[in-house]
RNA sequence: GUCCCCAUAGCUCAGCGGUAGAGCAGCGGAUUCUUAAUCCGCGGGCCGCAGGUUCGAAUCCUGCUGGGGACACCA
């Protein structure tokens, strides 16, 4: 807290203000309505109050220019003493010296334009509605340069309420990413489907393959895991009965953090009865082409300095046709010692031991395949091993209905026709069971609920995961998933002294 | 988990063995059309923390902490 701000407080007390007073401030405007809508005379500025912060203050004698800084965007302000004979001292005290670069303002006035022609409220009445008791980050740009840029982004990260008040690009994203959620809840719910909410604690997590965060509930006595996925909820609620039913997901994930992973992240999960992933392919078709063409206005877009456009039909590829063009040959019918040459001769490491044979296919397939994907791409038809809740496919061995949504170079979307036969499931889970006994720790656990409820019939249904983080990050040209999360995971800072 | 880079004033940064600097922000003064306002004056720092090397360390070395990036993991 800065001393000369906090002595302030009592200054303005003396004076009769109190900084942080407790009546409302009824505005009627905003800085970009008045800057829109004044050189048009198209609506009455002459008592216009508006509220906002202290941004700049240009001190002269007996008048002064002064900026306020709302949600909208910034307009100049206007002072004179002659407006304040009444009580001089607001505008020679409290105005020129009490006020800070920072402090919350409400003002009232006329707008006018300037000899220099810019748009401006000459105020004759202001009132502080809340002391700003630490000096901004204050950026101050010329046409060569940008002063004091508040970039460093732990401190962007850390106090995200400053890089908010100081960057109005930053607030603009975070309206852009509800409009994104928006725009999807919008699409389905025109579909008739339903939006519902199922346990982030979960007594069994499953859905995903991760490393869950534990938690205890004491009056139960129960370990609790938060939720990795909610698939396995949401197919219950198709056995159920419901046609269509999605939920926008908060899953958390114990695993690393990078640019493209927050241990908690948000998918949006869809799950539809009697379609089949070919169907789902154009669903999620026509849902990017709306989503996209609404939030950003056009299809084409720029990412990370490449253009990325999502006008359907994205192309599509089976995985191993989409590995065979990238190595020159089926790997299906290589050994494990070949696919290892393979790896070695691409300088691609070799899996985390145990690895099976399939892991190898993976690496292959998430080092070559993958990243070569940059436009919108539809990868089809996943190995069964990989994929323990997707229905094996209708006509080929060891495969199964599921598709990848890739867009630069990193999955976007997973979905199958789900696997609905109870007897197939329990076989692939208890794999799965195998495999964490041998030490995978993202193996999925056997859920004998879920099995109990797939037993009573799942309708043939197609399911959806889409990651909104990533498409947040594509659709506002992101270079990290912390640039679109509001408060991102952070290792704790060292203790805040009190300061009073 | 591994490797590389960074940490100096409220903010952005310079200084890289020899008395801690600039711009912006701040404080005092002048100023009735400024807009990075201008002009005069002023204050501000455990140079991330702890050790070490040295006559002398912000500067060199080691460790720690925090951050960024790459890799690994996240099929």
């Amino acid at each position: 807290m800065d001393p000369i701000r906090r002595a302030k407080i009592e200054e303005l007390r003396r004076l009769g203000i109190d900084p942080f007073p407790t009546e409302p401030f009824q505005t009627n405007t905003t800085a970009a309505e008045i800057l829109r809508y004044y050189p048009q005379q198209k609506l009455d500025f002459k008592a216009v109050r508006i509220a906002g912060r202290l941004w700049r203050k240009r001190l002269m004698g007996k008048a002064s220019f002064a900026v306020l800084r709302d949600e909208t965007g910034d307009i100049q302000l206007y002072f004179q003493r002659d407006d304040f004979l009444d009580k001089p001292e607001m505008y020679d005290s409290v105005f020129k010296k009490l006020l800070d670069l920072g402090d919350i303002i409400g003002v009232e006035g006329f707008v006018f334009t300037t000899k220099t022609g810019e748009i401006t409220i000459h105020v004759r009445h202001f009132r502080l509605l809340s002391k700003c008791l630490r000096s901004l980050p204050i950026e101050k740009e010329t046409e060569e340069r940008t002063y004091a840029a508040f970039t460093d982004p732990e401190l962007r990260y850390r106090m995200r309420y400053v890089d908010l008040i100081v960057h109005p690009g930053v607030r603009e994203l975070f309206r852009r990413r509800t409009a994104i959620v928006q725009a999807i809840r919008d699409f389905f719910n025109a579909k008739g489907y339903l939006e519902v909410e199922t346990p982030i604690l979960q007594p069994v997590y499953g859905g995903a393959f991760a490393r869950p965060f534990v938690t205890h509930h004491h009056a139960l006595n129960m370990e609790l895991f938060l939720r990795i996925s909610n698939e396995l909820y949401l197919k219950r609620l198709i056995v159920g009965g419901y046609t269509g039913v999605y939920e926008f997901s908060k899953d958390f994930r114990n695993e690393g953090i990078d640019r493209y992973h927050n241990p908690e992240f948000t998918q949006v999960e869809l799950y539809v009865a009697f379609q089949d992933y070919y169907w789902m392919m154009e669903l999620v078709e026509q849902l990017l082409e709306g989503v996209v063409r609404k939030v950003v206005g056009n299809l084409r877009l720029s990412y990370e300095g490449r253009e990325i456009d999502f006008t359907a039909p994205f192309a599509r590829m089976r995985y191993y046709e989409a590995l065979e063009r990238e190595v020159g040959k089926d790997v299906r019918r290589l050994s494990e010692r070949e696919l290892i040459q393979l790896l070695h001769e691409r300088n691609i490491p070799l899996p985390e031991p145990p690895y099976e044979r399939i892991d190898l296919v993976s690496q292959l397939f998430d080092k070559l395949v993958e990243p070569a994907c940059i436009q919108p791409t539809f990868i089809l038809d996943y190995p069964v091993e990989v994929s323990p809740l997707a229905k094996r496919h209708r006509s080929e061995e060891g495969v199964v209905e599921r598709f990848e949504l890739i867009v630069a170079g990193k999955e976007l979307a997973n979905a199958y026709s789900e696997l609905n036969d109870p007897l197939d499931q329990r076989e692939r889970l208890e794999r799965q069971a195998a495999l964490r006994a041998a030490g995978g720790l993202e193996a999925m656990p056997m859920d004998e609920d879920f099995l109990r409820a797939l037993e009573y019939g799942l309708p043939p249904t197609a399911g959806l995961g889409l990651g909104i983080d990533r498409l947040t990050m594509i659709l506002c040209d992101a270079p990290s998933i912390q640039e679109v999360l509001l408060f991102p995971l952070l290792r704790p800072e060292p203790p805040l002294e009190a300061d009073r």
